[in-house]
DNA sequence: CGTTAGTTTGACGGCACTCAAAAGTTGTGG
DNA sequence: CCACAACTTTTGAGTGCCGTCAAACTAACG
């Protein structure tokens, strides 16, 4: 990958970045670096200018080369499989990081786009690996992100019915974004109800369906993609009430 | 934990063992370490005995001490939700490892018992993450496996309706009990059906129901927990067709 | 041989999918 | 600013798969 200083290898500009400086840098790369280590960080991380949505970072199939951190927007994984079916694999939001899904066998399994403008920075694999060699907190908590992505991918699958597989949902994404707003449980999903029924396995009708019962029965209000959480210990009921078996 | 060569923290008489000598250590340590690094390695296993059938690898909430390699058996991990719900996480098989779940936060998610007579090693997290340090391609091994169970996780949600479900997890656990049979698409399932369909999101009925139709239609055979894949082609057409939409 | 746990089979009901259409929202060009 | 098109979201009616409940059946074990 020939990237330098000006240009990367998808086409979007790109700037050095002291990573010590950067607002997100707890949340990427761990509170536990220090000065010095988030120095040497800064010497191989590379920052891509303003994307519009809809840009592919990468596909699947495509060598890996590189992991990426959100900035600002937000980036959607997805496959696509060989009858054409589109499957939303995962959200990812400021301060995350995504591209592990290729370390073995060193080949992107999901495509990867932006849902709205978003700004990303990226450093290759090769760079963190050998990085990571000098830096057991790097590594560590390299471990870290993959574990907690691991634990993450339960979350689409908890919940017998819809309802209940919305309220987790919805829980997760407002504690994702909770950096982002002043007021706790309130905030605007970045993302069609089209993607996310896709995500919990159901039809963009019963995420519909759902959002209506919710409100109705005064749990949420919804105005378009802007929700508000009313009643959260109702809505954790619902999200943790197990299977009635 | 104090661990030495005659016993473990969990009961289980100990030896030392040469992993460059183990049959299954190309699947557990990857084929491309070198003999030295079998050697090191070795100096950090531990081998349990025999455990009986239900014996309690590490239960969800313990801190977390090791990983552990399936040495024969096999091995079942769950978690108990507060209602008292049980759901299968996983299976692993001979040649596997587990215990990642638990890297962060240092605790772990998942209880883990044998489902049959097993053995299995286990090695601390501190000694591998250390050895980890001196051996790059032990570090991107544990990547490599790691991201291979991300993939895995997605297996069980594959699949729109029942039979899809099942058919992939047929292909799947053949796949990785294959080295144990002479003859491919034929083999015995470690679990219950029970496990079966808890761990596929369904119920024992359903999962009944998907097996006696897949054998009527003379796609499998099935005798108790024995299966043999009779039309391979069709299965994979089941298993692969997507979304009707 | 009796007990127990696991598996199979059947009848019934409900949740979510399908099909269809209306209503609301966004973007574009006149 | 309005008009129109394209898309997303909502709502309704009908159907089917799978969950639930219940009972019969089959190993496995003492």
């Amino acid at each position: 990958m020939g990237a330098n200083a000006n240009s990367s290898a998808h086409g979007v500009p790109v700037f050095g970045l002291a990573c010590g400086f950067c607002p997100l840098r707890d949340w990427c790369w761990s509170a536990g670096l220090g000065e010095s280590a988030l120095v040497q960080i800064h010497d191989i991380v590379r920052r891509s200018g303003s994307m519009p949505a809809g840009h592919q970072l990468f596909c699947a199939g495509d060598h890996f080369t590189a992991i990426y951190a959100v900035r600002s927007g937000s980036v959607m994984t997805y496959t696509t499989t060989v009858n054409g079916y589109q499957h939303v694999h995962g959200f990812h939001l400021p301060g995350e990081l995504l591209g592990f899904d290729a370390v073995y066998p060193e080949r992107h399994r999901f495509n990867a786009v932006t849902l709205e403008p978003s700004t990303a920075c990226f450093v290759s694999y090769r760079d963190i690996s050998e990085l990571c060699r000098r830096l057991p907190g790097l590594q560590t908590h390299i471990l870290v992100v993959m574990s907690r992505e691991l634990s993450r991918q339960q979350l689409c699958a908890v919940g017998s019915d819809a309802t209940q597989r919305v309220a987790n949902f919805l829980f997760d994404v407002e504690a994702r974004l909770r950096r982002k707003y002043d007021s706790a449980f309130e905030f605007d999903l970045p993302m069609s109800r089209e993607y996310i029924a896709n995500y919990l396995h159901f039809t963009p009708e019963t995420m519909s369906r759902v959002m209506a019962k919710l409100q109705r029965t005064g749990v949420i209000s919804v105005d378009r993609r802007h929700v508000r959480l009313l009643d959260v210990a109702r809505l954790g009921q619902i999200a943790q009430s197990d299977h009635p078996a």
